[in-house]
DNA sequence: TAGGTTAGTTGCAAAGTAACACTAAGTGCG
DNA sequence: CGCACTTAGTGTTACTTTGCAACTAACCTA
């Protein structure tokens, strides 16, 4: 076994190095991001992203850092994480002289979280992604993090690489369209959402099991467990 | 204006932060990857990706220090430059104590390179993708990531999301199909490649131009300046 | 029993894509 | 001169995917 080396790691600085979370959530139909009211400077009063100084002493990686703003400054539990992007640099944050930042996407369950203000935060809201935030001046360079991230998520959905870990556990497919139908912002066809969701194994029918509305019972399905088709 | 603050920045530690680059260029109509075998501990011996530190006294930018690795260690210019993924933890690299590294994926004209030995390095080489990599371990987790590098390249490529900077300055549509040909590995059809491109406008003719081979001359084409379509 | 609502399927047309054949334009050779 | 060969570029046709809409099924209420 190659004995590690005691080198010290490096003489050069490091960056300052953060996590940030575009948080997504269907509310009222509509997607919508949580953003915080910023209270000291720089960009005091301005709307912002959350996220926290990555700590070496307590993540383990970087999605448990994500994980863990998402924790401590929402009280939330991502169900669906992905990582976005990272950016970096000289001029970003006046705090530091040099600033990184990698960017999640989270997207939780409707109704998971009750925002509730914290250190540093004036005020926790939900923003529609399509309505309100386009006129809204934010906090360093995250209108654009945000619209990416929504770009992605939307794309993802619309050739169904769906955040299935944000969805209830189990769901008829009608609900399944309708919460496809509101993080697109679009309707779908039924015939062909089924269609195509048949040619992927995405979901399997938990047979034998109906649910009730005051109408016709569906069939109930769960997300079929990551396979590794091949 | 708002007055930065002098507040030292953070009392927290920050992780060891890299750059790795995935070298891509086609060379004998293969797709390869230009990776480095490592002299010292650890993964001596092991073939890896050209990478280097993060400096933040010289770097303006994550993009910036992707350039700067670049040209150091491998004396190249970067025709495309694609930032991939960043993954980061406690026990990738046992140098440090957590280790950050900014993957970026760069596709290097054919030619555009010639491998040299450097600092901490014993050899430097090309490896196709398709027929020399699989079989290889690679050091850290550089497998996957080259895996992850090359499967976006040529899901972009099949979108005709082309990493139009590699590209030769003028082309005629044979050459773009052959090099695409080439990216993914597997052949197209002539009239719905012409198609697919015609409807995005990726492309312009160069008029009157055209150019020579011992048979029919072929229209002479540039790459369209990126279009902020609206 | 009729009517309303959602679940689920079927048929068809429109659009997009792939395979292949065809014409066009140049070179070189008999 | 004209034919064979090669690459450039276009049409034609068949197939696949998608969107639209109609239809049946199941359940409730009145």
């Amino acid at each position: 076994m190659p004995r590690p080396e005691p080198t010290p790691p490096s003489p050069y600085p490091m960056p300052f190095t953060r996590v940030e979370t575009v948080t997504l959530s269907l509310m009222e139909a509509r997607l919508r991001v949580l953003l915080v009211r910023r209270a000291a400077a720089p960009f005091a009063e301005t709307w912002a992203l959350p996220g926290g100084v990555l700590r070496i002493d307590r993540d383990a990686s970087l999605e448990a850092a994500a994980r863990r703003v998402l924790r401590e400054r929402l009280a939330v539990d991502a169900g669906d994480l992905q990582q976005m992007e990272t950016v970096g640099g000289a001029q970003r944050d006046p705090r530091a002289p040099w600033t990184l930042s990698v960017v999640y996407r989270a997207l939780v369950p409707a109704g998971s979280l009750v925002p509730v203000p914290g250190k540093r935060v004036r005020e926790v809201a939900w923003f529609d992604v399509d309505h309100e935030l386009p006129s809204r001046p934010l906090a360093f360079d995250h209108g654009p993090l945000i619209a990416r991230a929504v770009a992605r998520l939307r794309a993802d959905v619309a050739r169904l690489e769906l955040p299935l870990g944000a969805l209830a556990p189990t769901f008829t497919l009608g609900e399944l369209q309708a919460w496809c139908e509101q993080l697109l912002g679009r309707n779908l066809d039924k015939s062909s959402f089924r269609r195509r969701l048949a040619e992927r194994d995405l979901v399997e029918a938990l047979p034998g099991e109906r649910r009730e509305g005051p109408f016709r019972p569906a069939q109930v399905y769960r997300a079929r467990e990551a396979t590794p088709h091949d």
